[in-house]
Order: C-alpha cells, then structure tokens, then sequence
DNA sequence: ACCATTTGACCTGT
DNA sequence: ACAGGTCAAATGGT
C-alpha cells in the first residue's frame, strides 16, 4: 500500500503560511485520508453490525466538510482575494477538445458557484449523499455532462424516467470526488413522485444485484424523515444502500442522513 | 428501427 | 461575462 501524504505537520509549518492556511491544509488532508479510509473499508461498513462504526466514519468526513465550509466561507467574507485555487497540482482539463466550455477554465479564475438549488430558484429540496455505486434503484436517463470549473470530473445530469408518462420531475447529477474516484457525490433535486412501485420489482430489484441480504426498504412514503425540512432523497440513498450494499450516505448541504434510519431492516407491514 | 448516450449550443442566474 | 443547467441533434449500440 502506498501513502502519498503522511507527513501533514512539516507542511503546514511552512515558513511564512498563516495558521489559517496550515488549519486549512491539516483539515483537507485529514478529510482526503477519512475518505480513502471510508473507501477502504465500504465492504466491512456496509453490514448492520458495523454500523456504528459506518456511522462515525461518515461524520468524520463530514465534519472535516463542514471545517473546511466554515474557513472558506470566512475566508471569502474577509479577503478580496480569488478565493479558491484549483483543487488539485495535477488538474487538467478534459482531453474532449470539442466542448465550447473548455476554454473557460484557462481564462479567469472565479469562486466556483455553489450548484442548483442554492444559486437558482428552486423550490425543491436538494441533497446531497456519498456513495459508490450511481445504482439507486430508480431508472434514470442521462441528459447532459458537463466540465466543472475548478473539478477534475466532469459532472453527469440525469432525470426519472418516468419524467413524461407519470410526470416526475426530480434531477440528479453524479459526480466522482476529488478526495476518491471510486465514490460517487449525487445531487438530488427534487422527489420522485413515480413511486408507486410493486413488492415485485422490489424483489427482482434486490434479486438482480445477487445480494442475499433479507434488508428491505420501505417505500418512500414510509421513510423516517430528514432532520431538514426536505424528505425524499434519504429514501433514495437508503434504497441504494439495502440493494447495493456497498454505499455510504452523508450530508451534504442542508440535511443530515441517519445511518441507522436507512440500514436498519424494516418489519413487515 | 429504436433507444440511450454524447455533446455543442443555448438558457438562466449571478 | 461566465459557470452551471438543460435541450436536442448526432451518434452509437442492440
């Protein structure tokens, strides 16, 4: 095994670095090495009884998230200077040389907006989850790519299926993390409201993934709700999780996923 | 032929 | 002006 990056503290007593950037590195660094860790051990995490232990995992992430939130956030309010480097020394854009926007990024180095439903009117609840597989037991269609400025991967938009012939309206977009390619961060806007699906497909669903796992998932209409306001994209993840097994949920944004509301097996009516 | 994905163009919000 | 989101024609797979 390789470890790149052991050796935070000679970095962040650098000569001349402020505090606040040597907290600033000391914090990315420890939420890049909780998320290899977190990847390293999604298989041991993903059974019931390592839930706990999942759990915390996950906070650990997003505690170094919100540290870092909170500086950038402080930093923006109390400097005139671009706020945000690109992420990574290694960044370059897509090889696609046929993308209009590509160009851009060379330009001008602006404050990466945040997405969606923070910068645009929408009157959906928008969350955010951590997983590794895009799989969440829903049927999506991809309608869009695009290159993020300030992002090695490019992000992918998709809608339901159902979007026509049942007039559902909820979006995602997937995009791999800058701290591991292998983890997925997905952006649901919106709530399904196609879900009128059968015991059936809920049996051929798990049966398809070869998991013999007796975990079932309630439909979303029985899912504890969110300590936010918003509701159903916890269902989504927590379908994502019982089926797939191997998929880590987070909060991102406005909400807070319980592990335990969506790993816990569900009694039958 | 049909359907899903890709991707350049266009739209919207800041 | 520009980044991010969406549209829709082109393309590719079956």
């Amino acid at each position: 095994m390789k470890w790149d990056d052991e050796r935070g503290s000679k970095s962040s007593l650098r000569k001349g670095s402020s505090m606040k950037a040597a907290t600033m590195e000391e914090l990315t660094r420890g939420k890049k090495q909780a998320f290899r860790l977190l990847s390293l051990l999604k298989d041991l995490l993903s059974s019931p009884e390592n839930q706990l232990a999942a759990e915390l995992l996950v906070d650990v992430v997003g505690c170094f998230t919100r540290a870092l939130s909170y500086l950038e956030l402080e930093r923006e309010e109390t400097t005139d200077q671009p706020p945000r480097p690109v992420p990574d020394a290694d960044f370059r854009p897509c090889s696609d040389e046929r993308r209009s926007d590509l160009g851009r990024r060379e330009r001008k180095l602006h404050t990466p907006r945040k997405i969606n439903c923070q910068t645009r009117a929408y009157p959906y609840s928008c969350r955010t989850i951590l997983s590794t597989t895009i799989e969440d037991g829903h049927i999506w269609r991809k309608y869009g790519q695009k290159d993020i400025y300030g992002t090695k991967h490019s992000r992918s938009y998709y809608r339901c299926i159902h979007k026509h012939d049942r007039g559902c309206r909820v979006t995602r977009h997937v995009q791999k993390t800058e701290e591991d390619d292998s983890v997925f961060a997905i952006t649901y806007i919106g709530e399904h409201t196609c879900i009128h699906k059968s015991r059936d497909e809920e049996v051929i669903s798990n049966h398809s993934t070869g998991s013999s796992s007796t975990l079932h998932r309630p439909l979303f209409t029985d899912l504890a709700p969110l300590t936010t306001e918003g509701s159903s994209p916890a269902s989504l993840m927590a379908d994502s999780v019982s089926r797939h097994g191997g998929s880590l949920g987070m909060e991102f944004d406005s909400g807070v996923f319980k592990l335990d509301d969506w790993l816990a097996p569900t009694e039958d009516e």
